[in-house]
DNA sequence: CGCCTTTGACCAGCGC
DNA sequence: GCGCTGGTCAAAGGCG
């Protein structure tokens, strides 16, 4: 790990960041600033289709709850990508080319099926129960399951993104004066993490790191704010016009093919689409594999144009 | 009282 | 084998 490339894509220009443009074919659809709509309409899309993380105070419905350093803070996402079936890709290595380190993807591969992707939706106890506490299995690798990462401009570590999240750890970063943070979905039954960690070289900017696929609509979105039965669609909120008060939209993504089609769907990941995620990690994911793939937070939030 | 964060310890993987 | 680093655990304490 300690040659991990520590490159910081932000500041080191990621736009133009080989390693990152690689990453056209696991998702990453581009540099963008929510602010700025001709750069969103050449990707045919609209405010209301970035990922924009809310604030933490979400449930005071836009009121004065907001805390005054919160207004002030600009928070959009300038970038996004994802991918899988790729392993140790830990800490600063998630700016790394996935492709590039096929060295360890054979080893990725799910030894025991039990885990990764279908584990996400098994009704499984989390790994923590799982595995005894701190006697762990030894020779179980860890099961990376589909990632996605943003770059989010903003003031605030913890974006919310409508699903409860419990820290679970924090480290210190080689390189970096600034900690990352290890968040677990509440549901007990879902295996899905975070990892939220401030760029070292760009101090505005937030790396925030999902890994897995919800299995749940909600586990109590931000506080009882809407119902479960809205919540199975994407969650993407958009600030108001004034930048201060939340709404929760649903996205009208572009109609292109089936994809069109399974969005008007609640997503509920199923232990199929486990077995996607399985294959995938044997080889990589032609674009109709993909398709199926990129289900989860990554179907949330990235219209099906882009993905292709 | 339940949920959450904090934090030190522990474990696994990797390079040398 | 050793050291470094990322990732996770779990006890303790805080908060509403």
């Amino acid at each position: 790990m300690d040659d991990h490339n520590t490159a910081d894509p932000v500041t080191a220009g990621f736009s133009t960041d080989p390693t990152w443009t690689l990453h056209d074919d696991y998702g990453f659809f581009g540099v963008t600033d929510y602010r700025d709509s001709s750069i969103l309409s050449d990707f045919g899309w609209n405010n209301n289709h970035l990922p924009l993380p809310e604030f933490d105070r979400i449930d005071s419905g836009g009121s004065s709850d907001v805390p005054e350093e919160t207004n002030s803070t600009t928070t959009s996402v300038v970038a996004v990508q994802s991918w899988t079936g790729s392993t140790e890709i830990a800490g600063d290595s998630i700016l790394l080319n996935p492709l590039a380190s096929s060295s360890s993807n054979s080893d990725d591969r799910p030894e025991s099926s039990a885990a990764s992707g279908d584990a996400v939706c098994s009704g499984k106890p989390p790994p923590s129960s799982e595995t005894g506490g701190k006697i762990k299995k030894k020779g179980l690798k860890r099961i990376r399951q589909q990632r996605v990462a943003f770059i989010t401009k903003s003031e605030i570590d913890h974006l919310e993104d409508g699903y409860r999240w419990r820290k679970y750890g924090q480290k210190a970063v080689k390189n970096s004066p600034f900690p990352r943070s290890y968040y677990r979905c509440t549901n007990s039954k879902c295996t899905v993490k975070k990892r939220v960690e401030r760029s070292s070289t760009d101090p505005t900017t937030v790396i925030t790191t999902y890994e897995g696929q919800h299995c749940h609509h909600t586990v109590g979105f931000p506080r009882g704010l809407i119902s479960h039965h809205e919540v199975s669609y994407p969650r993407l909120l958009m600030p108001s016009s004034n930048s201060q008060q939340f709404s929760y939209l649903r996205p009208q993504l572009p109609q292109v093919g089936d994809r069109g089609v399974s969005r008007s769907q609640p997503q509920v990941v199923s232990s199929e689409a486990g077995d996607h995620q399985i294959s995938n990690y044997e080889q990589p994911p032609t674009s109709l594999q993909r398709s199926s793939v990129d289900q989860g937070l990554l179907e949330d939030i990235v219209p099906p144009i882009m993905r292709n």
